[in-house]
DNA sequence: AAGTGGTCTAGACCACTTT
DNA sequence: AAGTGGTCTAGACCACTTC
């Protein structure tokens, strides 16, 4: 199941030829410089490499959402370096929320099912009370050609096929934000109005679970507008209401872009909550 | 100069007595396992009880912006604990960007008057070109009370003194920011207008340079408005105009609020840019 | 050459969870 | 008791900067 350990470089140890002199009884340094003396085309740090594998089979859905993948020990084996190089890569993984570490119980696979992830996606805050997530209304869901401007947003050609989804979302009952999304269609094949009516909680698990596309990065850019007579109705405000509106662009493994999402937020009961660390 | 070492704890050694029998020679886990074993009332691991340490000289100005902090074979020696973990302490100071490494030359805390910095604390991109940082006119600098409002975010007391500072940004002559902020009159005694005028960058810079207080982290909350007659003038745009409306508190060290700003930003030719990760 | 941070190893012991 | 991640140590060597 699990490939060989393959051809991992390391540059440092590649340089000086020799051990160090003063190990009588194979040093700590041995394992590292009796490793290769391969001249990679490639130079970067051992923990940098194995975080590149443990990646590789995120994306390749070795290891699924949720799932607890092997343990340190057993990873540090199968790539033949010590437990602290995994650990160091382990450690930037769930740094950058692709992993979660659980002490005692092991290393899982981050997934969009869970109430912790809704809202590192979600910045609309309730001005006052606890916040909580949405429910949606879908107003069209179609199969469509991809325009210039959302063509060269998700990187595809003009003219590709695309998934279009235009819904409303309300909290306790007030409609809120209005938002249009476009999905590459070669990815979200099978994604149909009723698929998405019936699936309870963020379209961003129904992605993961369904289409084997995670979302992992996104970046938005914000602006205010005006309401216009469509999304005044929809929102249920005056016409010429200001509003935000956030253009979004989510990235998958690899920093590929795979969805583009444009919404307008009333913002009479709620705000965009954004930290600066 | 320095203070002693003082009396760090090591819970983990604390509890088992004894060191490790099957060390003939004062194995590894000697110098942590002899350490102590007092009943210390706080528990938490060395390198967080490090990192609190350093904190505190870098809030104290033993080590000011700018300036290089000792190496972590120094501070290992200063706190009696190994390299590795002073560097642990030191990993987690950088990703908080209180200080700097720089391979080969040492680490360095972080200050305001870089432009890495600069683009921290302002989030408004021109939707084409180059970003820069914009000129500033002051409009307005006083020294008055604090109302109720402005008082419960800084954790002041309404009425407390406060200086009030009103100014309009502008990038490449357009204006696009106008903004008012409320500082505690107590941290900064000296601000005058002038002082602010001649002065160039970011003000968070003057801040740090000649009152000491520098800011870590900001909580902005975005909300959509329209402009009124006075911010209509000042932007130069029609009343009415849609504007994000930006409220920030910024906190220096201890999580202690000491920045109320509130802004209004045109997004004609700008955007509010923001990374979800 | 000397000093700094950056990487890597090996081993010990801890806290926590499950069997 | 066994397995997991979490902390801590000690030592080696590397890359980079400065003297």
């Amino acid at each position: 199941m699990n490939s060989a350990p393959s051809h991992l470089t390391n540059p440092g140890a590649a340089a000086s030829g020799t051990v160090s002199p003063t190990a009588p009884s194979a040093g700590p340094a041995s394992a590292a410089g009796a490793a290769n003396a391969a001249p990679s085309p490639t130079f970067s740090p051992l923990y940098q490499q194995i975080k590149a594998l443990i990646t590789q089979s995120l994306q390749s859905g070795e290891w699924k959402p949720g799932e607890l993948i092997p343990s340190e020990v057993e990873l540090a084996a199968r790539f033949k370096v010590s437990q602290g190089t995994v650990r160091k890569a382990i450690d930037e993984l769930a740094a950058e929320n692709l992993v979660m570490r659980k002490q005692g119980k092991g290393t899982f696979v981050s997934t969009h099912h869970e109430a912790r992830a809704h809202f590192r996606f979600l910045r609309l805050m309730p001005d006052e009370g606890v916040p909580h997530y949405p429910e949606s209304k879908f107003i069209e869901v179609k199969r469509t050609r991809a325009p210039a401007d959302v063509a060269r947003l998700l990187e595809l050609k003009s003219g590709d096929a695309v998934v279009f989804i235009k819904r409303v979302q309300s909290f306790d009952g007030m409609p809120t934000i209005v938002e249009e999304l476009w999905l590459p269609g070669l990815i979200f094949k099978g994604l149909t109005a009723e698929r998405l009516v019936e699936y309870k909680g963020p379209m961003y698990g129904l992605f993961e679970s369904e289409f084997g596309t995670r979302m992992i990065r996104a970046a938005e850019k914000i602006r205010a507008c005006s309401a216009d007579e469509g999304a005044a109705a929809l929102l249920q405000v005056a016409q010429g209401t200001p509003l935000l509106m956030a253009e979004r662009v989510s990235f998958t493994y690899g920093d590929k872009p795979v969805e583009l999402r444009r919404g307008l937020y009333s913002t009479e009961r709620h705000h965009y909550q954004n930290d600066l660390n």
